[in-house]
DNA sequence: GCTAATCTTGACATAAAAGTAAAGATTTGC
DNA sequence: GCAAATCTTTACTTTTATGTCAAGATTAGC
């Protein structure tokens, strides 16, 4: 189970851009020099980014990015969805086995665990907003264990 | 956030395993025929299983793979953790930007979300074991379902 | 001891993800 | 209206994950 690179460095952008003050932005070099990712992989984030309606682009000469809503109103589990393709309802299709279909249709004791995992994962994503990731890493910890201090989620099986 | 294939048919054929009765074993291509892939891809499966210790391999005519502990005792956070690769302790380690080592290190906002997420994950598998895979569909979901009843659980940022 | 069945191991091939490049489109400011 | 800065889009390259192959090693049974 892991955060592929685009999650990963598609939320960081948004992050940059959701610790900006009201009206500023950043283009993509600056969005670029502060990942340390090139330009033109930040180029391809945004795009995704952009087309999903997280952020709001200008061209032209004082163009840039910025988001287009207010950071404590996206929450993580909207972006992760768009930036890992909506894995969570498109595994199942995704088979890469040698025959036509998954051999587990109609009887698969491993989907519960899959599909369950992803709604935990989505649940405690959908606790979490861009605003609350603005800051240094120890006060994101900090708030981050607390949030988690209501431990003991299941995946039922 | 995704399962890799490795991830989801290593634990598989573990489940297969589980499912035997006592003194039984199956051999590749039965495990390969059962799960829809090839025995050459089972084979590696079971090779990484082997060396981690879940399963014992017998070789020649007669042979075949059986598990080496009790199903019961067997959790998915074990599995998971040898099928990929130890992510939860990796991943910052292998940074893929553009420079000599994550920009991230000594104040990341976003690790505490990645490494929460991991934990989150790590502490729903260890409530399963492979034992309560076993079984239809139908009855895995609904065990699923009674353990994720504690819900909410959290990341905290 | 020979043969057939089986696991083991490393090298190789294929497919998917990640990243790069280049040409096009839009805007600002002169 | 021209030039510079910037985003957009598609095609391509590289890297990583996945899957295959073939030769080797081990065991059972004859």
């Amino acid at each position: 189970m892991k955060i592929s690179a685009q999650e990963e460095y598609g939320l960081r952008c948004l992050v940059q851009l959701a610790a900006l003050g009201k009206g500023e932005s950043l283009t993509l070099p600056q969005i670029a020099g502060r990942e340390g990712i090139s330009a033109a992989n930040a180029g391809k984030l945004m795009w995704l980014l952009n087309k999903a309606g997280f952020v709001q682009a200008i061209r032209g000469t004082k163009g840039g990015y910025s988001l287009a809503r207010p950071p404590g109103e996206i929450h993580l589990s909207e972006v992760i969805k768009i930036l890992d393709a909506d894995e969570i309802n498109t595994h199942c299709e995704s088979y890469t086995g040698i025959l036509d279909s998954c051999v587990h249709n109609g009887d698969c004791g491993i989907r519960p665990v899959i599909v369950g995992l992803h709604e935990i994962v989505q649940d405690a994503l959908s606790q979490i907003t861009l605003a609350q990731l603005v800051g240094t890493e120890a006060k994101v910890d900090e708030r981050f264990h607390r949030i988690q201090g209501l431990k003991n989620r299941h995946v039922s099986v």
